[in-house]
Parts: structure tokens; sequence; C-alpha cells
DNA sequence: TAGTTAGAATGAAACGTTTCAATGAGATAA
DNA sequence: TTATCTCATTGAAACGTTTCATTCTAACTA
């Protein structure tokens, strides 16, 4: 491989003039300009990224943290995010976690040892107090993308889980359907005592029980962790109560289409004997039959907005933190029986 | 952020001594190596990996590239790679190249400005000859999973796409099905006239139709892009025709899923006006109503398999490119009606 | 003409490691 | 005692850039 000085040799400069050459420094004359660029193609150099970031204090490169790129959400914000680092110049670090605490922190500080120049977390949990202190500590932009809050020095990008929730159960309050039972993300015990603390789609739920009067009943309430499997679970759950559910509104679309599967093994309709919405429109919401009313996130816009924050951080050197949250609107599509409103 | 040098300063040796306690080298004394650990902790010292890599000749890092993380088969391997990077040390470098040739040659050049020790890419077309020149020029282990062959340099990580098409259309012509058509992926007029170059899941179709004795029919094979609308768009095409295909052949589970929900939507229904059967199990082959009856990959075994062959490249020197391919199976499920032999 | 200035190019230092030839101190052999 | 041999430790060079103070040249000013 050659190296800048073999360059140039080449063109009959020095280091410092070939350097410049490349850095497109306005001093040069034109004539070296062309002698030095000519022999880079000649030789086919390539700029040696590590020795110029060695020097330099900043590497042009992000590292995301992903809970589950699997998951349909986090793959569609990662391609966002991907993109927009190419328009923007820069590389990549990538690392799944799995929700195992140890990769995460294994990552994060492979992250740091590269010298990243921020990093962005998707769905991570900061609520374990090993990686609350090292997130504290890093100097660098962080933004948070569908995390939950709490840290101080870390930009987030959140959607209104609570008006999600809201309008989701509204929506079905309003076309008569009783009881209405949800389907929750893992609430902790603490967080059931406070209720006041980020889980907002249960909480919007609860508001729009409040305002048609409506009592909560915690036998219509399931806790799942977001996944496929979670949503049969529930379902399977609630087929034991009396009454049934006539409606379900499941946090997210994943354990919606688990608890739609549910429901039609049970040789059940929907949305005539139960109706169902979900959260999150993900591609797959349009796929199920009947197809699924769920609440749509601007998941294109989280990731440019995301990046956005991120270039204040890196070159303007923007200083405080914020959080940033995106209004949701609901798709009516089938599964809630409301036809005659269809918008998709 | 204090350097090795100030360790060794604060412990009171040389930085080679220092260098090589980190280094874990046999030939320091105990009492330097605890003096210097010491310190490390004391300072909070953090090797940086950038000069580490300048003066090494490995960097422990390694480039992905993919044609679309939002794919649910490409995302599910993306999961297996970096969990697999994870246990070998290595970080990774990604990119989503949106199937852009732009994008594609950047972020390869990236990866070599970068010095990473080897290369995946996912689902790459290689057809372009800019991008075969330049991956015949590098001289890194480049991996490709699911991929088009045809670049000698390259180890390839396949799955047996003729098996696949062949034990998918057999199952559906044994259930005494006829016409039965085929949604393909794109042939390109050269691999028609050659018929002989890959396209296996297609061949496998003609295979097994051969078998039984029956002609290939034109009029019921259309071409497309492995994207849910191309299988809606598939099967309005076939609706335009007489007899209408008594079962359908997709060579992906996004286009059956797309061609079932068109299916659905001409009131027909599956399986007992039409049968359907699909190509990859994903996830949602599982989520839809009725389940998909499709061609089982082993996708935790490619990307294990694909990074040991990496391992073996970069730390044994394995000198031949090889080329593996992985045998497919079906899973019966309900799409194709045959009820009795459900396995899943 | 001598002195100043601006512009173009250079060369050496610096970034934080690893590596390796050289050094020094004990121990062993003659 | 002197010479030889180990073994632990050191110090400096090297990796490939960028940066910046310095030098050189030619043009301008008084």
């Amino acid at each position: 491989m050659p190296n800048l000085k073999d360059v140039a040799k080449h063109a009959d400069v020095s280091l410092g003039t070939a350097s410049a050459v490349l850095n497109d420094k306005n001093w040069v004359s034109v004539d070296l300009k062309l002698r030095v660029r000519k022999a880079i193609r000649k030789l086919n150099y390539k700029p040696n990224r590590i020795a110029r970031n060695l020097k330099g204090n900043t590497t042009n490169t992000i590292g995301v943290l992903v809970t589950n790129i699997d998951s349909p959400f986090f793959s569609q914000i990662m391609k966002v995010l991907s993109y927009e680092c190419h328009k923007n110049g820069l590389s990549l670090f990538f690392s799944d976690t799995n929700c195992d605490e140890n990769i995460i922190v294994k990552s994060l500080n492979d992250f740091l040892e590269h010298k990243v120049d921020g990093i962005f977390i998707l769905g991570i949990d900061t609520r374990e107090q090993l990686l609350r202190d090292i997130l504290l500590d890093v100097e660098l932009p962080i933004v948070s993308i569908e995390g939950d809050y709490s840290i101080e020095n870390i930009d987030y990008i959140q959607v209104d889980a609570f008006q999600g929730g809201y309008i989701a159960t509204k929506h079905l309050l309003e076309l008569d359907y009783f009881p209405v039972s949800i389907i929750s993300g893992p609430l902790d015990i603490q967080d059931e005592i406070l209720g006041k603390n980020g889980w907002g789609r249960y909480e919007g739920y609860l508001k729009a029980l409040e305002e048609k009067g409506l009592e909560y009943n915690n036998d219509y309430h399931y806790k799942g962790n977001f996944l496929f499997e979670d949503g049969k679970e529930a379902f399977k759950y609630f087929s034991t109560l009396n009454p049934l559910p006539r409606a379900i509104f499941a946090s997210n679309d994943m354990m919606a289409i688990g608890a739609m599967q549910a429901i039609k093994e049970k040789g059940l309709r929907i949305p005539e004997d139960i109706a169902i919405a979900g959260f999150d429109n993900i591609p797959e919401a349009s796929f199920v039959s009947p197809m699924l009313t769920t609440v749509n996130l601007p998941q294109e816009q989280l990731g440019k907005i995301a990046m956005e924050v991120m270039i204040d951080k890196l070159y303007k050197k923007d200083t405080f933190t914020s959080k940033k949250v995106f209004s949701v609107n609901l798709v009516i599509r089938q599964s809630c029986g409301a036809y005659l409103k269809q918008t998709y």
C-alpha cells in the first residue's frame, strides 16, 4: 500500500504539501496540486484513516447500539441512520445488544476505545446502575431514540407514547367496545406505584378510560415483553376472563399480531368478536388480515431528527441537551371495525 | 484522557514495560505487573485503539455491507453476525446499501480506508462491472452471504436455492394443484438464455414441473423484485389468466405474503381456491393467516458459518476460497392445504 | 537600492501505541 | 577473578498522517 510519503516523493513535493492537497488547503499552487493529484491516481493511493484519526481529534465515526436489530421498528430506523451517516460523511460502528448488559457495556467501551465522535442508542434500557454510571461519564454526544429518559447528559428523541395510548384506546371506546383490555410493556413495581414515568402507552390508556368515566380493572391488563409470543400468551390469559374483552389495545404491533393469531385460533373473528389496535405501524401491520389499526410513528423522521441533533452536537457544539417528542397518529385499518373512516 | 505514557510514569516503569503488561507478555516481573495494573485502575486508563491499530497490521475490525437491513431475513443474519463478532473480539462497521451502487462503492472504500480485517457482504448484487473490479482488487477476506457468485476471490455462503424451489413446487404438485405458477426474482435476459447461473429457485421449479411431465408456461411466470408490493402485483397479473393458477410458488416470503393479500382482496380463499408456498421462513410467515408454508433457511447457521469462514481466513490464513451450500427444508403450515402433514 | 511583505513550500514535531535492539544486573562457568 | 550467559527492563524508532513554525522567493514600497 502506497502512503502519502510515496505520493509526495512521486510528485516531487514535500509531505506537507501532499497532505495540503489532500485536504484541499487553498494555498497550494495549481501546478503542484495537479502533480500531486496525478501521483495519487497513478499510485492508486488511499488515505489511511487510522493515521489521520490518530493525529486529528475527530474520527468521523459514530457508534450505534441497538436493542434488537431484528425488530422491524429498529431495523427501519437503522436504515435511516445508515443513510444519513453516508450523507454526512460518517462511518458507523454497529452493535446489537440483545438486551445483554455485558454486551452493552463491552460495546460502549469498544466505541470509546475507537474514539467515536458520538453514540446513538436505540431502545436501550438504562435503568441498570452500571450502565448509568458509564453513560454519565461519557463526554461525547449521545442521542437516545425511544429509550427511557432520566440520564441528564443525553439527548432524547421520543414518540408521544401517552398520546398514542390515548388515541388508540379512545378509538376503541368510541366504537362502544367494552371491556377494553390492554397488553402493556413490562412495568416494574416502582413504576406502577409512581405511575408517572414514561410508560406512556399505558398511561394514555388509563386517561382514555377515565375520560369515559370507566374504571381501570387490573384483570384486563396483561404485561408482556413486546414479542409476538407475549401477544399470544396475553390472549390466552384474556380468554379465561368473563366477560371476554370486547377489544384489546396492544402496546406494540408485534404483540397485537401475536394476539390476533391466538384469537383466530380460538375461532373468534376480528373485529366482529374482538377488536384490536396496535402501536408502531410496522410494515407487517398491513400484511396481516384483517389489516391492523395501529398508532403510526414517524420512523423516518425519528432517524432524521436524531441525526440532526447529533450533527448539531458534533459541529455546532450545541451544549444543552434536549428532549424531542414527536406526535403520532392513528392509522385506521380493519381490525377495529371502523371501516368508514379508513385512511390508509 | 490519560495515555500509556502517563500510566508508565505513574507506575514508575518504562513505556515499553507498560505496553508489555497491557499485552500480557510473560516476561514482566510480578512486581511491575502489579504496579502497572494499579496505575491503570487509578488513572482509569483506556487503551487507544487507533494508535494501536496504526502500529499493528490488524485492527480487529470487520465491515458489513447489507442490501436492506429492514428485510427480516437480513436483519436476523445481522444479529447473528453482531453476536459472533462480540464473541471473537471484533468490532463491526456497518452500512446499508439500499441497492445503490454509489453507496456500495463508497462504503467499501470507507471500510478499506479504515483498514478493516475482513468484509461481509449480505445479498449484494455483484454484477455491475465497477463493483466487480473493486472486489477483485481487494486483498482482504470477503465472505458473501446469499449473493450471486462469480467472483473468484470471495467465499460464498449460500442456501440450496435449487433444492428449495424444487421441494416447494413438488409439494404443490403432489397435492394435485394445476396450474402452478411462479413468482421469481428478476432474471435478466442472459440468465434466461443460459438458464444455469444460480437463479436456482426458478430452476428448482422447472425441475419439479419436468419430473411431473408438465410443460413450463411463460404466462404463469411473474418476475418480481422480492418486495411485498411485487407479490401483490404478481397476483393482480395472475388473476387476468384463464384458468387461474391453482397454486403459486413465490421466491420469497415477502412476495408470497403480498400475493396472499391480493388473493384475499379478490375474495378468494387460501388454500381452498389458491394454494401458496414461499421461501425464507421469515418470522412473518407464521404471523399471517393462513400460516405460510415455506422453505426454511438455516439463518442462524448461515451467520455462524460465515463467521467461521471469516475467522479461518483471518487467523489460520486459509488461502483457497470456498462455496458452502446449505440444504433447506420445507415447513408445512396452512397455506397449501396439506394439514395432515403439519410439522411446525 | 534596501527593506518590507505576502505567498508558496518545506521539514520536523506530534498523535499513542508496539516492537526490538541494546542495556544492566545477577548468576553461572572457567 | 574474569568471562559468559540469562533474564528483566529500557529507550528509541516506527506506523501514516496533520499541523505549524520556518524558510525561500518574488513582488511591492519608500
